[in-house]
RNA sequence: GGGCCGAUAGCUCAGCUGGCAGAGCAGGGGCCUUUUAAGCCCACGGUCCUGGGUUCGAGUCCCAGUCGGCCCA
């Protein structure tokens, strides 16, 4: 609270002078921390198993970590320390701490980061604690957490939070506080981590060469999406974030390295919604030689070792309530087919009014600009998406929804392009990409004729990528995976916003 | 962009047809040397999201706005 302050915040205050007056500075430099509380608590109850305690004493140790709960009892005191481990209890005794230290224990609140030193031991009640012989202030928490009281349900061992931090909007606007409070959302985060680092461990142990390319742009492409525009002072000119970093890692192929990937940052100029955030995290990785089917057998042994990443082993997972088998192979699903199959959509036999009546249906806009592609588009989105909940790919997509990929063998409307779905959402999007450069101006010019008639989205015309291609591209198989909405999945997380630390929001 | 819902103590929430703004937890003062949502006693704590309006009287009703959530586009 701004002004005055609350109650609570003052009193803090008041402790912190108090703090000070007696000598003691509330915000320290340092503590040598021997074990993490889960340590210390595995290593008493191994001692204890194999018979080594003596008088019922375990270990010294020396931990840091936050305080959660305070319970006084007159001249003994218990509380519970949390550290990146977990919580582990503690037990003050008068006798044991001597009077002055004892009774500073007053200007401790809940919040402060302290440093305790003392052995193991188990209660009457049988929990592993730290009887504290000596304890430091390491910082002073001026603003209280929002720390709810926690019970452990007796019947089904369950922890049950009373209060807490619940408020959505400070949940994101305050992670910190979040984090702090709530331990299932460390938990996703971490995660979040392990699924990224097994991304590179399996593109890694395959050869792929792990690089960076610009974030800022002269031109955006690689995607269809509205850019960010910032400016370059000294240059004078306009730079966009980039929307995709597909057009870079295709030039490196060009230039030889054969198999990169790039985990980045990508920033599209939409909507906020729970599958969307300007910002997001973008997997994208290129191999050469090979086509669309090559890397649909690539997706599938990736998506397993992330999979069993999360899970230790088994391929299934559960997503809000649906179980998803990851065993592959995944079903090949043209999307023509997928149309008729779930949308009762012949493509073959409506003309463009017939799609567009399908559309209006169900109450689209600008239906009457759109192309027989985009028509198609808007049907496989309302009518087939939903429908798609195992793992499954997509494939054989219409020319014009793909710029940058291969025409289809044998089908020169279709390209060679597949989608995974899973959960009715997109996961990966793959081609094989385009490597004519007279193909690809023209496809260009394509996009470019759409953007005059208005479409924002269309994607513009690099001379400097078709230079590359003209140089010569490998043939060339190239998939994009967003990483957050993959997190989603496999974190069993509702919104784009539980896995990302600090999601865009209006400023307060 | 549209619809619905929400915003009240530091936190979690209640507050009926308009009539003195509440509870639990946290925080403060007591008692308590193995407790664990510790317990018992006492006192304290409010920009009821913001701005208008209706009314003798608004947390409550009306209008506009801010922020957020869900659904739709």
């Amino acid at each position: 609270m701004s002004g005055r302050g609350s109650q609570v915040i003052r009193t803090r205050h008041q402790k912190l002078e108090e703090l000070r007056r007696l000598g003691i500075e509330p915000f320290a430099y340092e503590y040598d921390v021997t074990a993490h509380a889960a340590e210390a608590r595995a290593a008493f109850e191994a001692a204890e198993a194999a018979g080594e305690l003596v008088d019922g004493k375990g270990q010294d140790v020396r931990l840091g970590g936050r305080l959660v709960s305070f319970r006084t009892h007159g001249k003994v005191t218990f509380a519970d320390l949390q550290d990146a481990s977990g919580r582990i209890q503690l037990y003050f005794r008068r006798n044991d701490l001597g009077e002055k230290a004892y009774d500073r224990l007053d200007l401790l609140d809940i919040g402060d980061w302290i440093g305790v030193a003392g052995h193991l031991f188990r209660t009457r009640m049988g929990e592993v604690t730290v009887h504290v012989t000596s304890y430091e202030l390491l910082a002073k928490s001026l603003r209280p957490l929002p720390l709810g009281k926690e019970e452990v349900d007796p019947e089904t061992g369950e922890r049950i939070v009373h209060g807490g931090f619940a408020d959505i909007e400070q949940r994101y606007r305050q992670r910190y506080a979040d984090l702090a409070v709530n331990p299932h959302v460390r938990e996703v985060f971490i995660k979040r981590t392990r699924i990224v680092r097994a991304m590179r461990e399996f593109l890694d142990a395959r050869g792929y060469l792990e690089v960076e390319t610009p974030i800022l742009q002269p031109l955006y492409g690689g995607a269809s999406a509205r850019p960010f525009i910032t400016h370059h002072n000294a240059l004078d000119m306009p730079l966009y974030l980039r929307i995709a970093d597909e057009l870079y890692l295709k030039r490196l192929i060009v230039g030889g390295l054969e198999r990169v990937y790039e985990i980045g940052k990508d920033f599209r100029n939409e909507g906020i919604d729970r599958t969307h955030n300007p910002e997001f995290t973008m997997l994208e990785f290129y191999e050469a030689f090979a086509d669309y089917r090559r890397m649909m057998t690539v997706v599938e042994d990736l998506m397993v070792h992330l999979v069993r990443t999360v899970t230790g082993g088994p391929l299934e997972i559960t997503y809000q309530g649906i179980t998803l088998n990851f065993q592959p192979p995944y079903p090949r699903l043209p999307y023509l087919d997928a149309l008729k199959e779930y949308g009762n959509i012949d493509v073959n036999a409506m003309d463009d009014a017939a799609l567009r009546d399908a559309v209006k249906s169900f109450g689209a806009e600008d239906v009457e600009s759109m192309s027989r592609p985009k028509l198609m588009d808007e049907l496989f989105k309302e009518l087939v998406e939903p429908h798609l909940q195992q793992p499954v790919f997509i494939i054989d997509f219409p020319l014009e929804l793909s710029p940058l990929a291969k025409p289809k063998r044998g089908a020169p409307d279709l390209v060679e392009r597949f989608e995974l779905m899973v959960a009715g959402r997109e996961i990966a999007n793959a081609f094989s990409e385009l490597n004519d450069p007279i193909d690809q101006r023209q496809r260009f010019e394509a996009q470019v004729r759409l953007r005059e008639q208005g479409d924002e989205e269309a994607q513009t015309l690099d001379e400097d990528y078709i230079r590359a291609l003209e140089y010569g591209m490998p043939p060339t198989g190239g998939v994009g995976i967003g990483v957050d909405r993959l997190v989603m999945l496999l974190t069993d997380q509702p919104s784009i916003r539980d896995v990302i630390l600090f999601p865009t929001m209006r400023p307060e």
